[in-house]
RNA sequence: GGCGGGGUGGCUGAGUGGUUAAAAGCACCGGGCUGUAAACUCGGCGCCCUAAUGGGCUACGCAGGUUCGAAUCCUGCCCCCGCCA
């Protein structure tokens, strides 16, 4: 088996010291690293939704750094477990899906599992290879490797047990199955957050009954979101999407409470330690603007998910449209078509020309370009003066539209009318 | 299996026959102030119609019933929780 390339001593230093929660046990890990064995790197993700937040990147990072050192990641799609959903039907957080869902956001996830980690070194596998298989004796013997009291050892478990809340039976054999799926690739190592601290020890524990050398545990820290307070996810909407475009990237960023600035360049950015001692002492003794630091940290993650080149764009037009409060250079990056435009009002190509202009309601014109989900809402942003178009406040029922507008609705989103010209065919 | 408690808007949680689209808090949205930060401040926060005043519809687990009128009373059903076994 090809061996791995042994880190340098500073190399190790950022693997098991940048961006890392704990290492269980750390002293294992680093003598596998210097021994240069081929380690097999498993992280595992729920299909439920498509949507991978900034904090994957955080783990992601790690395995990527890895890679390039020879050590090979393993994705484990959790399709199985998917298409059961969460019977207990008390969270929302696991419906059950139909295979062609689970298909549909594996994709749509290990796509933007690869704009950090490296394709050719990573290997993708799903639950449903093992378990479609599985039988109910397999279960049994399975749960007989573990015992409640060993599941009480989680503190979610005790604290809910200790208070007489209801516990699963399901959500007692989910960690169970988990754990079985470290087995089944053989993991040397699983990633995940501090919350995934019970669940991957399960698997360490599982594994040497199967005769298998037990996987390290590498947790790294839970990303704060961007209210500043819980861990960033799609559910609390607190999120940026490792895919979001450049300029929404980077306005997200820059809607980060101060606070957390030197987190994300500890766990999101490649800026070295010294450089990131630098920013802290500065921002600590008010020698740097906050603004200006996050402006940089905001270029360094769009640069990082797109481009050097993304990443200055994105700036020059959070200036302009932010700062300056102009309007975006080009039209926005939302465009309602024109020809849609028109069958909004409901009115004739030829009507338009002759009117010079289309008169649309503005709240329905918000709802169709999806910035209120009802009428009424629409209505009471218009009445709040939070509609403006082409920098106008409008507070009228009507507007009239020549193609071509920028409508900003809010602080920060905004939409185009598609110029008449650019017909659709 | 026995006894008791409970299901209200995204969440917490008031409300036990009428002025309750439903207190209050949180969350969320918008305006102001700013740096699309925080804090603060003002406003909004079911849906639909109306330029507006206003009107209509739906809503308090589900289905019926009593009543001029029900989240509130009655009946049945479903679900949850606790204690005991």
């Amino acid at each position: 088996m090809a061996k791995a390339r042994t880190p340098t001593d500073d190399e190790l230093r950022r693997i098991t010291r940048r961006g890392v929660a704990e290492i269980i046990p750390e002293a294992e890990f680093v003598e596998a690293l210097r021994a240069g064995r081929r380690l097999r790197l498993k992280i595992g993700f729920d299909p439920t939704r498509p949507v991978i937040t900034l904090g994957w990147a955080v783990p992601l990072r790690k395995l990527r750094q890895l890679q390039e050192m020879g050590h090979t990641a393993v994705v484990i799609i959790g399709d199985w477990t998917a298409r059961i959903g969460d019977p207990s039907g008390e969270s929302q957080t696991r419906p059950m899906l139909s295979t062609e869902e689970v298909k549909a956001n594996s994709e749509a996830i290990l796509h933007q599992f690869f704009k950090v980690l490296d394709e050719r070194r990573t290997e993708i596998r799903r639950q449903s290879e093992w378990f479609d298989p599985f039988t109910l004796a397999d279960l049994v013997r399975l749960a007989s490797r573990f015992t409640v009291a060993q599941m009480l050892q989680r503190e979610d478990f005790a604290q809910r047990f200790e208070a007489h809340r209801p516990i699963g039976i399901h959500e007692i054999i989910y960690p169970l199955l988990q754990a079985y799926d470290s087995v089944a690739v053989e993991a040397d190592v699983e990633f995940g957050g501090t919350d995934q601290k019970f669940n991957i020890l399960v698997g360490r524990e599982l594994q040497p009954h199967f005769g298998q050398r037990a996987q390290a545990v590498f947790l790294v820290p839970l990303l704060v979101g961007l209210d500043g307070k819980q861990k960033m996810s799609q559910s609390l909407g607190n999120y940026v999407g490792i895919d979001a475009p450049p300029h929404d990237m980077y306005g997200k960023t820059m809607s980060l409470p101060d606070d957390l600035m030197l987190q994300y360049f500890e766990l999101l950015t490649d800026v070295p330690d010294e450089e990131v001692a630098d920013i802290r002492e500065a921002l600590e003794k008010r020698r740097a603007n906050p603004m200006d630091v996050k402006m940089r940290l905001a270029r360094e993650i769009v640069a990082q998910f797109h481009s050097e080149t993304a990443a200055q764009e994105a700036e020059a037009e959070f200036v302009r449209t932010f700062r300056r409060r102009e309007l975006p250079e080009e039209l926005p990056w939302n465009v309602l078509p024109f020809a849609d435009l028109l069958l909004t009002a409901g009115i004739s190509p030829e009507e338009y020309v002759r009117r010079k202009g289309v008169p649309v309601k503005l709240a329905s014109l918000l709802m169709h370009a999806g910035m209120a989900p009802s009428l009424s809402e629409a209505r009471r942003l218009i009445q709040q003066g939070a509609v403006e178009v082409d920098g106008q406040v409008k507070t009228g029922l009507m507007v009239n539209l020549k193609g071509g507008e920028t409508i900003r609705v809010g602080k920060h989103r905004f939409f185009g009318i598609g110029r008449p010209d650019k017909r659709r065919d």
